[in-house]
DNA sequence: TCCTTCGTTTGTCCTGGACAAATATGATAA
DNA sequence: TTATCATATTTGTCCAGGACAAACGAAGGA
């Protein structure tokens, strides 16, 4: 008999990322999750609520709506998951994929870096991070995705990818040459894997980036950018971030910038981005990263300060 | 006239941390923030006010109670947060941190990363974590709280750690010793850095360490310490991590960990546990680590698995 | 000095109502 | 047929105000 094998509403929100308030509007709206109710009348949710939350969460992510799919059993949820996976034509997927994921899945943390790293090698930075790294994280959210991989073998996978890129990063001197570029993450985007790979992108092609990891206010990006005298700030979006929040935030950012300093959005999200933005560029893939540094270098003159 | 200076109260939650129901009752009991509203009635705050919440919620960190310091002016709060820095006998910071903060002020990334460069290389890794960056980490600590550090300019300060760190545990060729060690942290603690230095002062001891990152939730914590077959779980909490969450959790984890698994419990936080905790060995700092290690091998018997 | 008890402070949770943004649906025009 | 617009539905977020337990601090006793 566990004693506590059930978690309070903001332990529910700190595992899954729903709000208090959209986990009493659900119970209220579609009778799930209906957790117990301890001595003080509090919700207690039990593990099952978290994992079919999480299940309800990630097709959410890939555009369901929640009162489709929130009363449906688990089994229906993980085919509806499945489907959504694309077969592959020869019903196989590469080599390297296949391989990583048993990895995972196995816990071999040394082959894993080992592989890592051997590619790296072997693809230079740039390639590694659009032929490697972008179809391998493509494989592992599809696995995440059918509840194939674990929390912790996610988490061990983009620990991993931020070592073997990190160090790639550093191999390079450091750059003094133009653009310079400030890249970060608005608060509440947690991801920091996506800033990573862009550095990756841009290092290689003689842009000095200076990089504030993820999280920095918006009044922040604003003074760093003026403080480090910067050409381009670029922030990173992943794809569960709302639209709605990213608009008002870049927005808001642009107005606050000085005009000379272009603001650019990257990242999965910016996919999903209907109207365009003025004054502000959108990358919505890795590879776009060359032809917007080509383009702004042949825009750009010297300015004397 | 800038049309959005002001946030809804889930934009202040986000840039300041602290939640919708607290924001709320805070302007409820102490009337302050006492935003303005929208034509729906919603509230929207200022920038003054994200600013005096970030003084408070700095000096809460420290000790301080809300009903105490939530009235005071600005002017007051910069006061106590002064007051509060323990002001060295010679009234000099030694030459190390100042130049640091410097560097800092001035955003020269460039010095800032060559100066973390060199001490490393000067004094090797387990050194270089105790004898600078944890006084360092405490005068930027002090700064920021005198409110002498922007954001953005302690977020480089992080960053540009992380970088010199990273690259110094990666020179160690990966070990296949014992102990093995899972390293992360609870969901609700961002703070990566903790969990870097561990690495950095267990590494050069041929410990094997396997790193999650942040915010693993519990259910995976202790799947990962099976599947990885660890012998010791570490977990790192920051100064500001609630005392109550941190005991539930470990005593939760310890229930669900198989008895030989050692469960490690350090950072800041440690040092404001009161009540000793069976099963679970508190490291209140970062030199200790070394003593757990040798008492732990003298005590450990391999086992045949 | 250490420990217990008791009042106060503080954070979190609750209910139930309201509304606007996002999305889907159906009608109309090209 | 496809594209565009207006209307209906769905969904997330906000609000008020009440309640309670954990954390804290002060006073009293061993």
């Amino acid at each position: 008999m566990e004693p506590s094998l059930t978690l309070n509403i903001s332990g529910v929100e700190r595992e899954t990322g729903l709000s208090k308030d959209v986990l009493r509007m659900w119970e209220r709206r579609y009778g799930f999750p209906k957790p117990g109710r301890d001595d003080n009348g509090e919700r207690q949710y039990t593990l099952a609520d978290i994992g079919k939350l999480r299940a309800v969460k990630r097709l959410m992510d890939v555009g369901l709506r929640p009162g489709k799919i929130m009363t449906l059993p688990m089994a229906e949820l993980n085919a509806m998951a499945d489907a959504r996976i694309p077969a592959r034509r020869d019903g196989l997927a590469p080599a390297l994929e296949r391989d990583i994921l048993t990895m995972l899945k196995s816990h071999d943390a040394t082959s894993l870096q080992h592989t890592l790293a051997n590619m790296l090698m072997r693809q230079g930075l740039q390639r590694f991070v659009l032929e490697t790294v972008t179809p391998l994280n493509q494989a592992v959210g599809d696995a995440w995705m059918q509840g194939e991989l674990q929390v912790f073998e996610e988490h061990l996978y983009t620990e991993q990818l931020q070592v073997a890129l990190r160090t790639a990063i550093n191999a390079f001197p450091r750059q003094v040459g133009t653009p310079r570029v400030l890249l970060t993450t608005f608060p509440s985007e947690q991801h920091g894997l996506g800033l990573l790979m862009v550095e990756a992108m841009m290092v290689p092609e003689g842009v000095q980036c200076i990089s504030l990891g993820p999280q920095t206010p918006l009044e922040d990006i604003r003074r760093a950018a003026i403080a480090h005298k910067v050409h381009i700030v670029a922030l990173s979006f992943s794809a569960a971030f709302p639209v709605r929040q990213a608009s008002d935030g870049l927005a808001a950012l642009r107005r606050q910038l000085p005009a000379p300093i272009s603001l650019w959005a990257g990242g999965e999200m910016t996919r999903r981005v209907r109207k365009t933005m003025p004054g502000i560029m959108l990358i919505p893939d890795l590879a776009s990263i060359i032809n917007a540094l080509r383009s702004w270098r042949s825009h750009w003159v010297p300015q004397t300060i």
